[in-house]
DNA sequence: CTGAAAGCGCTAACAC
DNA sequence: GTGTTAGCGCTTTCAG
């Protein structure tokens, strides 16, 4: 179906294109004879303006380039989830497109994206750093990153860090004041140390429970292959760097009869959808999703001159496995 | 920073805008030391080519609008990633918005993409039709709508179709075949019935096992709370109409020490991750996700004249629960 | 009130 | 080999 354009409308009705322009953005000092012939040519022709072309002459766009990984990861697609809403409340879209951290295909996307998208959000995996010549890839292109949870600023583009370790700690702290004697912590992300540290640190040394750890991947099935391990530890109170080791955990214990948190307490990290399904249900720690989009909106309606730079802390939630 | 265009650039090398689009682009017939200077022009000054307008002059888009009632909700999450990888294999980057069958949100989001996309695959939630109204709204945008698991063919676009009976039909075969003698059917979805009769059909009358119906939600609550009922029934097999109900059963049945599948056989629907992660894992009937992408990537890509109308199997995944 | 016209950045047919 | 030019569909300044 050929898409009729202000052009062809103005011929129709003998006016000139302007007035159409007038008329169908509803402005003033239109004669009204001629407005409503107009009104009447655009709806039998299905007029509808070309978003492309506008977006063109006013130099800007409506929608959002979204960068990241996986967008299966469930911590992702939550967080992708909660922005698109708030995009599209603002008339606003996510384009979103796939990072692994190459170069090849970034130059790919960003081309695509150029001219089409002013802002990209750039959301990878935390521990996959941004290399520097990843940032100097961006600088050569009209598309201004965003960069979310990168754990440091970026000066090339706005940053949106979280931070790990406020959740971290309130969970630890609070195992620790329930009189948990010897903690496991398992996985390896260097993002995880600190806040149990700092839950540590604040215990006086006389109350402080023993602390092992045992390096993880982080995956399900890494969780629930450890599980008999951390069975033999003794330990009352496990900490996973990740949810999903945790839910293999949880399934393991599930299998073999392990009282769960009687036995052994059991916390994760992310605030994966899984965590309510299961039983018990997985307490975790969650990521600061909504006021992270928040601040990403504020970004792309308000265009700061200066690059933003925020941190926001992560919460501990509290449900049935500890 | 100011964006660089071809006239900047032909100003700047003193040639014509032609000569420079000639050397940007890689023709032939340039002298080589002008496009020696108009090569190093074009880095220095970062050149990057805007989209928004070749892609105005060419009459033709890279993105791909994706509507969907929830993109939170696992199934369409698997869809579109999938989809999305796809896509961006050739040059094409998936919009996202959200639709929930209301006209006047819809109307929103055809306006902000009409001329920047030029198909939309709506993808809802089974049970959810489109309306006659949707569609004739459809019709007025410049944008050619490829339904998804409509349950139906709707003439103003593409469509392709699941067919949910096969999978269900092999799952509740197996059952039968091995032995169960009270089969539970849990939900309320119209889509579960064929499959499920079509089962029984082909069982010889004298070897046909007992079926019992019970409604339901389809949430992992409702699943949870049917559990007890289900197993005072004395079922020996149980098929919910979606994983979240039979994971929520599952969890029923992890705490009460109900073995599965010893006691009871369970089957879901979806293939959600989550089944997967739990103990034991969730047998189940999986959509046909690739084939369906393959499908709309190859409507998108040769943009036939005529309507496509496909339908596609879904499949048993036997696992642990049955 | 209304229209002519410039121009967003790019493409490509058509001259020379 | 290279330049001129006419658009894609829209917005908006400036004249009348």
């Amino acid at each position: 179906m050929e898409q009729i354009t202000l052009k062809r409308l103005a011929e129709l009705s003998g006016l000139s294109i302007r007035t159409v322009s007038r008329v169908l953005k509803d402005q003033a000092h239109v004669h009204p004879e001629k407005r409503e012939l107009i009104l009447k040519l655009a709806r039998e022709h299905n007029y509808i303006p070309n978003m492309a072309a506008r977006n063109l002459r006013l130099n800007r766009s409506n929608f959002v380039g979204i960068l990241c990984t996986d967008i299966s990861h469930e911590i992702f697609m939550q967080k992708l989830l909660d922005l698109e809403i708030r995009l599209e409340a603002c008339g606003y879209y996510p384009v979103v497109g796939r990072f692994t951290g190459k170069s090849a295909g970034l130059e790919k996307v960003l081309t695509q994206w150029s001219g089409i998208a002013e802002f990209v959000v750039v959301t990878m995996f935390v521990g996959t750093r941004i290399h520097p010549s990843i940032q100097e890839q961006f600088r050569r292109f009209p598309l201004t990153p965003i960069y979310v949870d990168q754990d440091r600023v970026l000066e090339d583009g706005h940053t949106l860090n979280i931070n790990r370790a406020t959740g971290i700690r309130d969970a630890i702290s609070t195992l620790i004041d329930e009189g948990k004697k010897k903690i496991l912590r398992c996985g390896n992300l260097e993002s995880r140390e600190k806040g149990l540290q700092e839950a540590f640190e604040k215990t006086p040394p006389e109350r402080r429970p023993e602390l092992i750890r045992l390096t993880g991947t982080g995956t399900f099935e890494n969780g629930r292959s450890l599980a008999g391990k951390i069975l033999e530890f003794g330990a009352d109170a496990v900490f996973f760097d990740t949810d999903r080791m945790a839910l293999g955990f949880l399934n393991y214990a599930a299998e073999h009869g392990v009282k769960v948190p009687e036995r052994i307490a059991v916390i994760g990290f992310d605030d994966e959808a899984g965590g309510k399904l299961v039983y018990p249900s997985l307490s975790t720690v969650a990521h600061p999703v909504e006021e992270l989009n928040k601040a990403i909106l504020s970004i792309i309606q308000e265009k700061p001159e200066k690059p933003v730079h925020q941190v926001f802390p992560t919460r501990f939630i509290r449900r049935m496995s500890s």
